[in-house]
DNA sequence: GTGGTCTAGACCACG
DNA sequence: GTGGTCTAGACCACC
């Protein structure tokens, strides 16, 4: 479980550990039942507040990702895979529909729209091409 | 010049008044020389506080999208239309390179986003017909 | 708005405070789009750090029950009073239901129970009772 | 002696052995002179920490419920049911009177909270049948 | 050891 | 003026 934090981000600190946590457990790297990093390690780990990371779990807490258990930890919950999974298809595709609102009330033509898709998947992965 | 905004976005109202200004202009409803309504009058019209509008004219006016004129108003600059075109034309690059950046992350294919655009193409707009 | 906090308590501070404001919601002090005291206000009223009233505020607005602007306040959620209401309903029988639970596991007869709630009920209030 | 705990409730695990050891005694189930179980028995039992059953049998002890006998074992002391009855009578009459405080607080009427109880009383359980 | 809470004080963005 | 965020350091209860 790496964190990597920007603290000069527009997306809060807290946020960005949230959706960490979540992509983490979206793609496996962290299981049902596994525990993950204390408040206190993980913050040693990123550098952020302790406050600031218990803000973060909290949150997880509240959205049923995680269970804490008190002087224990703080353990992935039993359906998270599936529910961060679900939520990140949710958030992508509400992401791509505002953007393609954007981008047609801006008076590009769906073609544009494609053209700039095929683009960033091409250069953003390079799942084989040459960079 | 219609501007519609959502008090409780995500986005500051400012940013909203600034970005549908520009969309105006890109998509040729307000043409170079265009005078723009008075920061009391868009107040009044879209029921924002004038100081956020000024605060969004002192934007535009940054940005060399519009200039004022004292004691006359404030015109859309001559190479404005080209200008928020680009603009547009990049933010909505940076959105689709950023939110393609975020899918792989999170563990979608290519072929996951290529859908969701084609989705959000097909359903969301009707692919061209006039509003 | 009077907020009244016991530092001491079992409960939290943060949790009082949400408690509280909730309770002048549902007993109809507060109604919808009423301007409640900023977080400031509130912590200099209250005795409270700003920081630990903000956190109530972000909780109550988390549950729909207030609706906050940034730069102007904080209001009352249009449908917060029903809500509130609801909530306190909910609460009370949950908590008579575990209440009763306990007392006839504990072997008191539910007779036992119903004297000790009239002796609650007339001691407690008075509502006109000599006290 | 059948120890339940809930690891994630809000009242503390060490707190739910000592509440249902007292319950046990209290209805009787277990009589001054019986033997409880060992630490390390109730642990593996009920699937809880040694070191937290230790502590409320420490706080058992405390409170002159039971009394360890070094080499032997832990045994429930001479007045140990009257003194739980007692005790849980008094609780349970807490319990009603801040409840009744809280529901009145919140604008219910005595005639609700009556009927709140009757409810819990009739539904909850068979009010007196045999488990 | 763990998480939970609170305080204090600072900085930022928005209106 | 408003709320939002972050840091720092302290205390507590629980395991």
């Amino acid at each position: 479980m790496l964190i990597r934090v920007e603290p000069n981000a527009d997306v809060p600190v807290f946020q960005q550990i949230v959706d960490q946590v979540k992509a983490a457990i979206a793609r496996g790297a962290c299981r049902p039942g596994d525990v993950i990093p204390s408040v206190r390690q993980m913050a040693a780990d990123s550098l952020v507040n302790p406050n600031t990371v218990a803000r973060s779990y909290r949150e997880l807490e509240r959205e049923g990702v995680v269970v804490t258990r008190r002087g224990f930890g703080v353990i992935v919950a039993p359906n998270a895979t599936e529910r961060c999974r679900q939520d990140r298809r949710t958030a992508i595709r509400d992401g791509i529909a505002e953007l393609v609102r954007d981008a047609l009330d801006a008076g590009l033509t769906p073609c544009d729209v494609r053209n700039a898709l095929e683009e960033a998947l091409g250069g953003g992965t390079g799942t084989g091409e040459a960079e």
